[in-house]
DNA sequence: CACGTGGCCTGCCACGTGGTAAACCTGTGG
DNA sequence: CCACAGGTTTACCACGTGGCAGGCCACGTG
């Protein structure tokens, strides 16, 4: 049975409301009562029922992270700053995965989580934005992840065709001559892939070079194993390419891998260049050159935007937050 | 305005309470009422309250999973999997980071939100079981990791001790003389560094070796860099293991980095062992040798046992479930 | 002395839901 | 034609909390 305010109130002596002012720091009460029931709550041990709180003020002080999978690095990292940022501000984190599929990421945002959740964090993949911003749950959401701009939601990120412009152009400076892309995306609703696809056709094109879509490797995920297989697809086409850059980090892994194994040395015969900045590419074997955006400060951004939006409704308009990134230069992209 | 089973119940023409029975499956409704309730309910897209419903129920459908970071890459697959386990049955699930102070983990425990959960999987630091046991909250709590017996609690892990005997003993059967052990703990209740380092002595006195307690490097935490620090203090002292066994993965990830920033070739000059089989050591140069726990089923036996626990309360006696592990033999260990 | 004034405390209500038990309706048998 | 049974629906209550408004008391002022 657990310990309510009538407990605490009929041990200090006081009445229940007492109790509950007590709690919420109401102005005028006497350090006595004051003492007497905070004492009285040590002593039982009570704690408020988030249940009923909740049910009172409509508020939960819980807000829902939405990603497509938890064991990825970058949303692993990404998660643990949300959860950090969370805590400071005294609330609870429940995390969704859409493991990539759309109907998931659909239930997330319009089930009964969105409705319980004072507020969503949302690393979207595939759905395109009207269906977000017509949803029936008015719990507002911030977006994370690429910029894709229009709709009427906050979003939070990077500029990823800069930065996949500027991860291509220093493979260009190195004087690479036949670069590859992996991580291209057979569906154009990929929004991230198109964009550091086009980053990567920007730097490629202006740089002179000619765009040749025999070095752009699909992959069906972004997962290491994807990225190995890309590479070895990349290798068999004989196209020989002597740098790539990768979609995020877990591809340029599965790379660099799959190239130890064809026998290619990174970075002599192939120089290669992630994104992400996950804390394994630190230590791999060779290290990884990469793009590195700040997910510490996206994190703190979209949980502090989110409680701004919670707090007060009309703050919810949809503003772009641009978040800062930079080129990490590793063991990877090393002059020869 | 949320929609609620009154708004439900004034379109489908009837009362509040048929509503709520529709819901929750009453055996004896008329299809004509069942198939207006469902109409309207699609018609608003009514969502039922979680916090009414947990206040009236005293349920929450909701677990929490108490780990010490997210971004470590062990806890990271075990929380993909806890997650996707609780996500089939219905459960909710929040995630709070102990960041290994034994303060958080108290608060954890005992806190507000271990109260509002239906039950909670932990991932213990450096508690001692008494503080847990003696805990004021009395949902369910589930422990995962060692196999610290004793308590009243429910246990899920592998055996400890005889894994990393299994690991060390395969460094023995290489031919390896000088082993050394990565990821001991000065402070005694880290269970997990103590087992360990246990089942490493074990493998290495029953194979007739001497202990050499120059070959045990301490750490700070179980991180890449915390690995790197302890493979250049055991160089640098001179006595020049031939093979080491890692406590984690992460750990043997920053050995092995430090290992070839030192110069030595692994695993000509130095054979490593891992210990947890995350996904980062199958694709790593080279790939690592390591202790393979089942995190998936380790994950599923504690949902369903806090599951079985939430509903039967009896069913919170403390067991002890081991689960499976094996040693996956990669390049890191290869014969010379 | 009477009357505010303001600090302190309390009673009442509602948030949205599910359990309990009673009311209602329909059809059947006496 | 009435009583009864069983299926169907409903009224009432409580879960634990915070907002609101009012009551009580001591003190200072006219």
């Amino acid at each position: 049975m657990p310990v309510t305010q009538f407990d605490v109130a009929s041990i200090a002596g006081v009445s229940r409301k007492t109790v509950s002012n007590v709690i919420n720091g109401y102005p005028h009460i006497s350090p006595d009562v004051i003492t007497r029931v905070n004492a009285a709550i040590a002593e039982l041990g009570y704690t408020p029922s988030r249940a009923a709180r909740s049910l009172r003020t409509g508020r939960t002080r819980t807000i829902q992270l939405i990603i497509p999978e938890l064991d990825v690095s970058y949303f692993a990292e990404l998660a643990r700053w949300v959860v950090t940022a969370a805590e400071e501000r005294q609330l609870a984190v429940i995390i969704t995965q859409t493991l990539g599929d759309p109907e998931r990421e659909r239930r997330a945002i319009e089930g009964e989580l969105a409705e319980y959740a004072d507020g969503s964090i949302l690393s979207p993949v595939s759905s395109d934005l009207s269906t977000i911003s017509q949803r029936r749950a008015d719990s507002p959401i911030v977006l994370v992840g690429e910029l894709a701009g229009g709709g009427s939601l906050t979003h939070i990120g990077i500029d990823n065709v800069a930065a996949a412009e500027l991860a291509t152009r220093h493979l260009i400076d190195l004087g690479r001559q036949r670069i590859a892309f992996i991580g291209a995306q057979p569906d154009p609703s990929s929004r991230m892939a198109q964009m550091r696809l086009a980053g990567y056709r920007n730097a490629i094109e202006s740089a002179g070079h000619p765009f040749e879509p025999g070095l752009i490797a699909h992959t069906v995920g972004y997962h290491r194993a994807d990225g190995a297989d890309a590479m070895h697809r990349l290798f068999d086409s004989g196209l020989a390419p002597d740098a790539v850059f990768c979609a995020t980090d877990l591809l340029a892994m599965g790379a660099m891998r799959a190239a130890r194994d064809i026998g290619l040395e990174v970075p002599s015969d192939l120089a290669v260049v992630g994104f992400d900045d996950i804390e394994e590419g630190r230590y791999s074997v060779p290290t990884l050159t990469t793009i590195s955006p700040d997910k510490r400060q996206i994190a703190e951004l979209a949980v502090t935007r989110l409680e701004a939006a919670i707090d007060d409704d009309s703050a919810s308009n949809g503003s772009e937050l641009p978040v800062s990134f930079s080129l990490i230069r590793r063991e990877s992209t090393e002059e020869k």
